[in-house]
Parts: structure tokens; sequence; C-alpha cells
DNA sequence: CTGGTTACGTTATAATATAACATTATGTCG
DNA sequence: CGACATAATGTTATATTATAACGTAACCAG
């Protein structure tokens, strides 16, 4: 437990980022490979810009970062989502649904269920990786079998609380 | 625990919804009486059309739903968004965000941290009242304070792994 | 090198949500 | 009562998020 609260809290410890976001690039590109499918380009440009910090994003701050990096295309939202999509299928990235927004994933490919801890100040975005076996227990005596969990718990991250007062 | 989970299976046994849409309807009227606020005729509308079953509904279903009643007026978005807020904060209703979606509470102005099970097949969805103390206890050692959670299971109930197969 | 498949590009539009401001209803206090 | 303050509703316009539909290009298996 102590290091999945460890690894949950990347967005909110100091690391050095740009190893990370290189750390991850190469892990979703080691997954692919093994899987056999294609970080094309585009899709590596939607991680990347998702790599650049562990916040949400929605679809069109996506959207706009690719025009504004290849001046001249005009890039359309279908191209976005699509590469969203491939990027939510293999696990590299997360869905946060009480924001319309994406994420990157801090264990790429793991298709793990997610929870998210979202301040509501800095809006930082924290991932935990464990499953709720209390709920997942309740769902099993009601006989219904779990496809996905969405769980996304707002509130004031421990920083905010000591500087926002 | 087993009180919640018959409770939480409402949507999915047969009862006697009239009655049960009376009083949650009378439940509304007595908590706004309570905290002094109006349960207006557009809020109840509202809340009536959220009622009618315990399937969640599209602001878009309401506004059409409202619209088709009142032949004739030309009711707007905003009025139907802000009866929604409404509801919302007082424990009415709940947002579905996986889903756009609203529905009616069987707590009706509890407050309670809901968590929504819902079937992908025949759409119905299941209300449990349990707080995740795991969770909880997690952010809590994170130093994090909640404010607002969000717990929704995707799967498939029961009653649809018998007859889809 | 050709046919099937996968991914991308483009246009248009659907679905969801809110800003901004005008109007009406409600409660309250002299 | 009646005038004010507040809360709720109504109205117009527009923002934001997401997808349908269809054509083109890239890839790769035989």
């Amino acid at each position: 437990m102590s290091r999945n609260i460890k690894s949950a809290n990347i967005a909110f410890r100091k690391h050095d980022h740009r190893r990370c976001q290189r750390e991850l690039l190469s892990a979703a590109r080691r997954v692919c490979e093994l899987r056999k499918l294609r970080l094309t380009t585009r899709r590596r440009q939607v991680l990347e810009i998702l790599l650049i910090s562990h916040q949400p994003l929605g679809a069109y701050d996506i959207l706009a970062e690719l025009n504004r990096a290849a001046s001249g295309e005009r890039i359309a939202p279908p191209i976005v989502y699509r590469a969203l999509e491939f990027l939510l299928a293999e696990g590299f990235i997360h869905r946060i649904e009480s924001r319309n927004a994406f994420i990157s994933c801090v264990h790429p490919g793991h298709l793990c269920a997610a929870q998210f801890l979202i301040c509501r100040d800095c809006e930082r975005v924290a991932e935990l990786e464990n499953s709720d076996a209390a709920l997942l227990a309740q769902a099993d005596v009601l006989g219904f079998a779990v496809d996905h969990s969405v769980v996304e718990i707002t509130g004031v991250c421990a920083e905010c609380q000591k500087h926002g007062g």
C-alpha cells in the first residue's frame, strides 16, 4: 500500500519530469511493440502533449497544442479523438469523466482500475492504483459483472490546505 | 450492509413505482420545507420527470419532456440546467458523470456519497449508499480533504448476464 | 505489386452546457 | 399596503465537447 500511495502521489511530488516523460513514452513504445500496435506519429504526438505535465487536458486543449506545434496544418477534432481512443484502449491515458479531460497514466498499459484525487484548488490530479475491494465485493453479491470503474474524488490537497488557509 | 444492497437494487427490483414516485416527491417537499427552500413548479416538474423511472436522463431529454408536456411554451436549456443545479445541490438527484446524465436519488436530501452500478446492456442504474472506507482512508493518509466523490461502475447486471448469454 | 486493412484527413453537424441580460415572482419591512 | 431587495425564471446567443460520414493515404501480407 505504501508503494501505491507513493506512486499515486507523483503529480504532487517533485521529480525529474524530463526523465518521467521519457520513461512513460518508451514504456508506451515497448507495450505497442509487444502488442503489435502502431504508435503512429499522431498518437505519439497526443501522448507527448499529455506527458508534458501530470495534469488533465481537454481534447480541444490538445487540439490547440497540436495546431500550435504544426504551424500550417489545420488539424480537426476527429484526429485528436481517434488518437485519444487508441491511447485509452491501450491504457496509456485515462479519461477524467468529471472534467471531460484526459490525463497520462502513470502505469502505462496496465489497464488498471485507476482512482483519482482531484484538487479543486491547484487542479492537480493524483492517480491511485488500488482497486476498491469492498465495492467490487458488493457488485459481486449483486451478480454484477464489472467492466470499468470510474472513481474520481474531488477535494483539496494537503498543500493547498496549508497555503490556501 | 444487506439493507444497502437491498435499497441499492431498487431500480432492478419490481416495486410499486407509483408509490415510490409519490414518496420521493413528498420527501423532497418535506426537505425543502425544513430547509426553507422553494420547490417551485419548474423544479418540481424536472424532479417529476426524473422520477418517472429510475433511469438517468440527459438534460436535453428532460428539456424535450418539458416541452412536450407544456405544448405552446418553448423552454430553453438554461431553465433545465438551473433546476438540475438546485436538485443536485439539495441531494434530490445525482449526476452520472460518465453519461452526462441525471438520475433521481433514492435517499433524497441525504447528501450521501453515492456509488452507481450501470448496466451497459439494459442501461439500468443501481445506487449504492456505501462510502468507500478504504479509499477515504487513503485520501486521509495523503492529507487530502474530500469534498465530493464520483464512483461509477459499468458492467453487466445479473439479469442481462442470464438473458444476453 | 495488388488487395485488404488500418489509420488519417476533411467537412459538417450533433450533443452538452453556460454567459449575459431582461423579466417576473416572492418575501419583508417601513 | 407598497416599495425595495432578493430569488427565480425567461430569452438570446454562443461556448464547449464529441461524432457521423465519407474520402485518401499508409502499411503489410500474400
